[in-house]
DNA sequence: GTCTATAGAGCGATAGAC
DNA sequence: GTCTATCGCTCTATAGAC
């Protein structure tokens, strides 16, 4: 590693995620994100041209994962209590090192729907599951009731992503420090997949 | 009605609540407002003076109405199966009604928490809530098991908020029109009820 | 009450020195 | 590769005619 410290390029990376995150594209701009980075404003032109463009590079990578994650582990052939545990405990960690991108993502999204898809690649996905036919199957054994498969991704989806988004009425509720909000969030590690099996149980002999 | 058509004022009320929920307030420019709500740009200021004025009484009304509607609810002297039900069924259709509340709320409130929270007086709430003396007196008797308040609020409202959040990786899953996504949020009035109910009666002898 | 015209500030982006 | 200086544009907001 011979250029030490000063990599202004990581630098104005690291800046501008941490301050899109905050502002939104919109409410950035380029003196924001410079002063953050402790560099010249032209510098951020002389890397990555346009706003658009280092927005886009900035989040090319962990944007994606975070929708992507979801269904990889949706459509694992493993048993489905496994999976739903294994989706809490994996995607609640994923989110806790990242606790603004549930908001930014999907008011992004929502701001910019075309740009956004288009860019990141995210893709009409089949009706015809891995997680749809399990659910069915277990559902033809009489093992779980049924669902279906949209319903149970988006209840599990809210149950995770939920308390990120609402984090500033939990804060009126008297969990106002990250590490009472952090302990609220693994105690649902527990009491979410619980939740799940419990409604999916309802009316089956294993009840 | 003297005045027949043509109430500026009102005009420019409704387009901007249009404009500002698409795009935020950041995103939002008078020119937008202007066009939409087809009166000259000026007019804006004459009426409301700046723009964050007009954003504020704009969402005075509505804004608080979201926040408040759920202590309203979760609040009342009702037996519990009952209260679930009336909220998921309330808030669904409050929220049917405001699509983009969700996400707008939240994106405004993560990137101006002390403006918001302070003009629309939202205001630190006692942990001491009915709703918490009321799980724990039933969690008491034995009717349902223990939970704590705070995770009951926010599975619920996971529940019931996140397919609007989440709309567009809906839209990707073949939920793609309006009709689509209004019978699978009215499918939730069912399930999210049964699912909180599932989970409360896990444990207790009624289960 | 509504318009045109424009002020004044901040924006993203570029040119050119070093 | 990094800076200063500045362009051209758009933004919010105001002044003043009607």
């Amino acid at each position: 590693m011979p250029k030490v410290n000063s990599d202004s390029e990581e630098k104005i990376k690291a800046a501008a995620k941490k301050i899109f995150l905050q502002k939104g594209f919109d409410g950035a701009t380029f003196k924001n994100i410079s002063e953050e980075a402790k560099v010249n404003t032209a510098l951020l032109n002389y890397y990555f041209g346009t706003k658009e463009k280092l927005f886009l590079e900035v989040f090319d990578e962990s944007f994606f994962l975070f929708i992507r994650l979801i269904y990889q582990i949706m459509e694992q052939d493993i048993p489905l209590e496994v999976k739903i545990y294994s989706m809490v405990d994996k995607y609640t960690d994923l989110i806790l090192e990242n606790p603004m991108m549930p908001i930014f993502i999907t008011s992004e999204i929502q701001r910019n729907p075309e740009k956004l898809i288009k860019h990141f690649g995210i893709f009409k996905q089949p009706t015809d599951t891995f997680l749809a036919r399990q659910l069915a199957s277990e559902a033809a054994k009489g093992t779980i009731r049924e669902i279906d498969a949209l319903q149970f991704e988006m209840a599990l989806l809210g149950l995770i992503l939920f308390p990120f988004m609402g984090r500033p009425i939990m804060n009126l509720r008297g969990v106002d420090t990250d590490l009472a909000f952090k302990a609220f969030v693994l105690e649902r590690k527990k009491i979410i997949p619980e939740m799940m099996m419990a409604y999916l149980k309802t009316g089956t002999k294993q009840q």
